[in-house]
DNA sequence: TCGTACATTAGAAACATTCCAATTTGTTGA
DNA sequence: TCAACAAATTGGAATGTTTCTAATGTACGA
């Protein structure tokens, strides 16, 4: 089930990031970093990596998935996006950016923090500090 | 379980609301609308509504409290939110604003709409409208 | 290579939410 | 007022996602 061996420098990479972030390059975080962080930005929920994973051949459970998503999430790995009940998100793209999410399809858009402005933000309120800022752009098919 | 007759003004400003959202004003409706409507604005959970509807002695089943704030979101009395996963929020306020979201204790706090600006936005992706913008400030007890 | 701390696992549990079929209630028109 | 029908409510079962648990497996420093 994969060589031990070469398949070179892309283990490579995913391995240092993975010790960087003080995680053990285990089988199967290994196989879920280079299908996350090797293609372009993504947004999978537990269940779709979990597919894919399984369709590649890698054997893990679904717990680990979800175990493996939050440690990429707690180290900054990743970004949680929750934005429908029941049902969480996951975001390779860790920069400042916001989202457009297609309410018909579920599907999930970027937006360049460049793109976008928000300003005028009133003070956090009393002892706290503010943490992120999500801009949620809701669309669906046009109606008229 | 509650007189037929006087308990005055208070119901006939509640039905009103109701049967003008096209919702019959239902002993259980009234009931939620009372305690969703007469105070001020509220961001309730269908499991805070129900054991606040308990308390006060109105029997209704966790069902009904699933289809009413639905409904009442249908028909524009009221506004859905969801920050964290696996619980919805449901906002009686449904004019133009935003949230804090205190992230320790969980709690959702208004930003009036004028006392912050999202500007420049993309265009909606091609064929879609914007429904609505969210923005959601994720605040946390100040740490430094 | 060994020991141990850390990871993974299957399956059970927890949780919010939705569904269902039976019952109750509000409304309308006679 | 009352019968009859449509609509709402209900408990409980079903669903779907996520977390937990206890047993097993794995990475890695000594």
């Amino acid at each position: 089930m994969g060589e031990n061996k070469c398949h070179n420098r892309s283990y490579s990479r995913v391995i240092a990031k993975l010790k960087q972030a003080g995680l053990r390059p285990t089988r199967q975080r290994i196989a879920l970093a280079k299908l996350l962080f090797e293609t372009e930005d993504r947004h999978v929920s537990a269940e779709d990596l979990h597919g894919e994973a399984c369709a590649s051949g890698i054997g893990v459970s679904l717990a680990t998935i979800y175990n493996t998503l939050h440690q990429f999430t707690n180290s900054g790995l990743m970004r949680e996006v929750v934005i429908e009940g029941g049902r969480s998100y996951f975001d390779t793209n860790t920069g400042n950016h916001h989202h457009f999410f297609h309410e018909d399809t579920g599907r999930l858009e970027d937006i360049p923090s460049d793109r976008i402005n928000v300003s005028a933000l009133p003070n956090a309120p009393e002892g706290t500090e503010v943490r992120r800022v999500d801009v949620v752009v809701r669309v669906a098919r046009r109606s008229d």
